[in-house]
DNA sequence: TCTAATTGTGCAAACGTTTGCGCAACGCGG
DNA sequence: CCGCGTTGCGCAAACGTTTGCACAATTAGA
């Protein structure tokens, strides 16, 4: 392919430094740095500038910014550390991060945990090994060791779609609570009242809330679930929301709703139910939450709640902006709102 | 949140640096280098290996792998080049992609480009001011600039998904030829004979071959498709799918089936098609390409070819680490397998 | 015309590593 | 006891920037 091999230790074949810039233009490569830089402090005549910059171009000038990350201390570069990118809850928010963090010049680095907090540990080191001047975290437990962590690193930190317990982290999150009321009373309105629930984790904020959200209108209407219709699942996705509900629907007479923690595990949901022999919406309701791709498309079009991801993460790329500026504002948490998307997978009982 | 506000070109307070280890293990800072590094030169007894060790832990240290890489010219960081991290194909190919990398200590970027070539331009140039020691580009045309300008900064490049025309660039794709072909025997094998197709621009390997492999198969039957009955996308969504369905569609009566470039594009055709009160699979067949996440689920569920996008990743993560290598193997091309998957949105005529 | 302020540029240190080289100490065969 | 090879470690340069400081040249003010 190309034509010069180059060894590992050697700079590639005649890349051109500011000291090449400078000898050609017949300044000093500190005033080429002055021109290049757009905030340089010194002044710099229009004639000389113009000169530098017209001689960079012609050599085809491209900056090493791992030097000048080694003078500066800031790389501008940004962790976002998330359990698996092929989630589709995650890309619309590097989406989002990037159409923000790109034109200010910062590059996003991606880190999958695979659910393993080991693996997390050590992605944040090399993170912080590599100088990153910020982390997105999108694995967030209401306890969480990689927040402790990145305080005692004092690397800069905004928690997306989840928040901390002490709330002492800036994050930026969907209204749960909100969210999972609009759901739970439509559920209620439309005459369901043997209720099921597929839930996450409660060490997570999106777990609590939701349920919170779902309990708070459960018992404003003086309900209560039975044990037998409660049941968790440990990561959100589809296969365990298939096994979920298989024990769920195992545990005596089918429910007339499965409300669950989010669309995937309401995917997996909806297999278990068909392979019960039931029909969804007919024989059981089932909703979701987040509205990724295609659940408008699947059968039946799922009922779930929007929430805005590209915003969330356009959201917290302002956030960290802010928090990485000298004068960091105050922690505080933004949420987006949900928004109640009714589709064909829980239907009307009385109508 | 953090104690301890650092301004913009302050040192992290008390980051420890190898200085640090060494005067608190009473060696000389080099010495502590040649310890913490594996292949280092120097042999280091196993006394002091040990001693500094222990130190080092005890301090915390962390490599600043910024000023090592200053020093060896490898930054250990690989880019990714895609045109939206939101289309479900990429998310597989960088889980694959850091599956096999993380553990040998590399980070990924990722770079959205926007379908725009100026800012893909600039994505590569600001990865190549960021010394990145390899790019992965999933976008690449037939003549590509980008691969020209990598190979002009000597950054080595392996393509994923797609091939140039000249195939002097290390790439792993899917055989689209096969697949599209499988594919095309089979809808000619249900009985199909009015057929359309919805390709993507044939600057693009993929669209090429793909269109090869339903006209390869057309031709061998003796058939060849009107004009009328072709029609393309200038990129692969579900948005330009429908558009380009339903130009299709009102160029006279509906055809038996229409084959699509990808999966998202044929999404949009069976909205297409629904929206002018045809029935997919009984008024009209179609078929995508890809099998992304949730089209076994929509309605009705997608026919399609599968390709393994995170053994796409993974392998063509092997290719990257082969050809940073010094003795770099010449370019080469790696297809990975496609795989017929029949499902409800195309049926036998013959049934 | 002289001083003072301003403007434009050069100088050199510093950022934290890696690594070639030099050299002392040690072991060993003759 | 000498010479030589080996082992273990320190020394210092180099990587390509950014930036505080010094200082010459120019301008402004009196």
């Amino acid at each position: 392919m190309s034509s010069s091999k180059r060894s590992k230790t050697a700079p590639r074949a005649g890349r051109v430094k500011l000291a090449d810039v400078a000898t050609a233009s017949g300044v000093h490569y500190s005033t080429v740095s002055r021109v290049l830089r757009p905030g340089s402090k010194g002044r710099i005549s229009d004639a000389v500038a113009e000169h530098v910059r017209a001689v960079a171009r012609e050599l085809g000038y491209q900056p090493n910014s791992v030097a000048a990350s080694m003078r500066t201390n800031s790389t501008y570069s940004i962790g976002l550390i998330v359990h698996d990118m092929s989630d589709p809850v995650y890309p619309p928010i590097l989406t989002g991060i990037e159409e923000v963090l790109s034109p200010q010049g910062f590059a996003v680095l991606v880190g999958n945990t695979g659910y393993d907090l080991e693996v997390e540990i050590d992605v944040v080191n090399r993170m912080a090994s590599r100088l990153v001047d910020g982390i997105f975290l999108a694995t967030t437990r209401l306890e969480d060791p990689i927040v402790e962590r990145c305080q005692d690193l004092d690397i800069p930190l905004v928690s997306v779609l989840r928040q901390t317990q002490s709330r002492d982290t800036p994050a930026v999150i969907n209204d749960c609570l909100g969210g999972m009321q609009a759901l739970t009373r439509q559920v209620l309105a439309w005459g369901h009242r043997d209720i099921a629930v597929i839930l996450a984790p409660q060490n997570l904020s999106t777990g609590r809330e939701r349920w919170r959200g779902i309990s708070d209108v459960l018992s404003e209407n003086g309900m209560t679930l039975p044990e037998h219709r409660i049941v968790h699942v440990e990561h959100m996705s589809a296969d365990e929301g298939e096994r979920a509900a298989r024990t769920l629907l195992a545990a005596g007479a089918p429910p007339e709703a499965i409300i669950c923690v989010n669309d995937l595990v309401a995917i997996g949901a909806i297999r278990a139910c068909r392979a019960a022999g039931l029909n969804v919406p007919r024989d059981i309701g089932i909703s979701g939450y987040n509205d990724i791709p295609l659940v408008d498309m699947i059968d039946p079009p799922l009922t779930t709640v929007r929430m805005n991801l590209k915003e969330i993460g356009r959201t917290a790329a302002g956030l960290m902006l802010a928090h990485m500026a000298p004068d960091a504002p105050p922690s505080r948490t933004v949420r987006i709102d949900a928004e109640l998307v009714l589709r064909a997978s829980l239907r009307n009982l009385n109508g």
